[in-house]
DNA sequence: GTGAAAGCGCTAACAC
DNA sequence: GTGTTAGCGCTTTCAC
């Protein structure tokens, strides 16, 4: 009779090599003590025998993971992927394995993430999703963290949160006004901006630039049109119609995120509106397919793998004295999508 | 002086309830045995002190987690990105934790994967990325596979393996042959595939399904050039430049994926070649950017999204007795990026 | 340098 | 219904 397959324990490959589970132990973690000789002879045994530590087992008896969490608001969001990607890489690299938790922009799934991160006992939490304007809205998950760091763990953000942890900064407010400055110096003044939900800090940093540039040019942006719909290409589309209803003699749409900007170049392909001949479009982010796009398209490009990674080493780092701020550089990426307005007859309403 | 604060334990709960461990336990998991009354006085409690309990903790006694793993080749390519928003839905409606892992295309980065994740007692593990054609890459991940359902673990692919268990399988050769047939219908016989590596099953079903269409059109398919690339928008612009360099006169050319057409379209702007009014290209899988492209891209669309929903939800159920198979339909989604050959005399070599 | 044994925080028999 | 207790598989003192 077959003898039914188990998964094999420590135990096991202690056996199979004639040593205590301790050695055996000590063996593979890399630990001292062992001598060397005998620590390969076991390494070999588990090698051969195809066996793998149980996580969970090896966690709970040294109180920490070989696992870091990563917080995004959504991974489908090209945004965060190419973050996840950078934190994946130095993952790797550091032999962690990431998990990758979502909270769909919920402030609740937020803290419900950060709590199953902290109970599994990861080593570090980076949280890479967008802070809120409102800092209430992440008290329970400040106090959470807080009480995590003080038993060891470690944390990073990216983007301006209201946690007091080391923190990658974009350019989000300069990436704003930079875009801003680009098409009005191409003679645009009937703009549309369109936006993601303000109650978070990346958006609200992207308007604020945008506001900065207007200022700078001795305009009103109070009376430039904002449209807010989903942070995504099913919102940019909606934004779009929104626009073409109402305010249809805009000459140019700055959409906070390359992701809603495919969406309303969607649209106006399908309204037969050229893009840049009667409107222009310009993104932020420069996710991989904005080069792609036809026309190509002219956004702020954020090194967004790199972000990650960049992150995921601030947590992984001894910790310091007072938070750590490392500020990330934008780059105006000016392509196809962007052009002078059309001449004033151009634009006469129908 | 302040308590140095420290991540609670279920015991802590019980006390500041005054029950036993035991109940508190029942009480949180939501098991039989605890007067409701009882049981929600304690989760009550556990919602004011902010416990969630440790999973590795959780796993280890209980010998199964509330989790479950998720295997794809490539977090960064869209693909695998909407199986896992797919396998994400339900991980979430089902109150389970994906552990997404990735393994590059590389076969033994598979297997590591995946005895990481027996030996952390997944509940069920989804391998989402291409089987390979050479059965003997995977003898060891499935051994590793046979043993963990021996021990009560669940498993299901999407697509064509070696391995015996529930799949979700994509009509991966009828699409290439409806993708063939298209273009082959429009007049085109000066055909190019670009492909990624033949070893992965996925990309040898597409190639046979367009060897099919070639073959029913009485057409030798031995003659049509295959360009192998990398299976990412980088290898679609390698394999243009080839194409371009080396067979000058296609006029369409199919690409296995619509990551590398859009690699292939973004070269052929760049060198001004129209498509299709030069060049037809088409994809496959129907990503989410393949519609807002300029030309949109005729494609192959497959429901990734419903496949890896799919799939997690077979893994999840009660084994069978024998392997189950749900195949999955393609459509043919024509769009603007392929139309017939320009006339002869346009497609003269310089 | 190696082994024995005490937990890590929880679940699941098993008693009451 | 509720409490007691023996592990789950591992790491880590502590002896030897």
């Amino acid at each position: 009779m077959a003898e039914r397959p188990r998964i094999l324990r420590l135990k096991d490959v202690a056996e199979h090599a004639g040593v205590s589970i301790a050695t055996a132990s000590r063996s593979l973690s890399g630990a001292s003590g062992v001598s060397e000789t005998l620590a390969e002879r076991v390494r070999e045994v588990a090698r051969q025998l195809g066996y793998t530590a149980n996580p969970h087992a090896r966690s709970l008896a040294a109180g920490t993971s070989r696992s870091v969490g990563l917080v995004v608001h959504e991974i489908g969001d090209p945004y965060f992927t190419e973050i996840a990607s950078g934190a994946l890489r130095v993952g790797a690299r550091e032999g962690l394995m990431v998990q990758i938790c979502h909270t769909g922009r919920d402030p609740r799934q937020q803290l419900a993430q950060v709590r199953t991160l902290v109970a599994s006992r990861v080593g570090a939490i980076v949280i890479a999703g967008s802070g809120f304007v409102d800092a209430r809205l992440q008290v329970a998950v400040k106090a959470e963290l807080q009480a995590y760091r003080a038993a060891g763990g470690r944390v990073a953000v990216i983007g301006r949160h209201h946690l007091g942890v080391d923190a990658v900064l974009p350019e989000n407010a300069a990436g704003g006004r930079a875009i801003a400055e680009h098409v009005l110096a191409q003679g645009h003044r009937r703009l549309a901006v369109v936006t993601g939900s303000r109650a978070l800090t990346t958006i609200a940093d992207r308007i604020g630039g945008v506001a900065a540039a207007f200022g700078a040019a001795g305009l009103d942006f109070a009376t430039v049109p904002q449209v807010e719909a989903e942070f995504t290409r099913a919102g940019g589309k909606v934004a779009a119609q929104t626009i073409l209803a109402q305010h249809p003699d805009v000459t140019a749409v700055l959409a906070l995120n390359d992701d809603m900007a495919i969406g309303i170049l969607s649209v106006f392909r399908s309204h037969g509106i050229a893009v840049p001949g009667r409107i222009s479009v310009a993104g932020f982010d420069d996710v991989a397919v904005a080069q792609d796009l036809a026309p190509s398209l002219t956004t702020v490009r954020l090194p967004m793998s790199e972000m990650g990674a960049l992150a995921l080493e601030l947590a992984l780092k001894e910790p310091s004295a007072r938070p750590r701020r490392r500020v990330i550089g934008h780059g105006l990426v000016v392509r196809d999508s962007t052009a002078p307005p059309p001449a004033a007859v151009a634009s006469e309403r129908p």
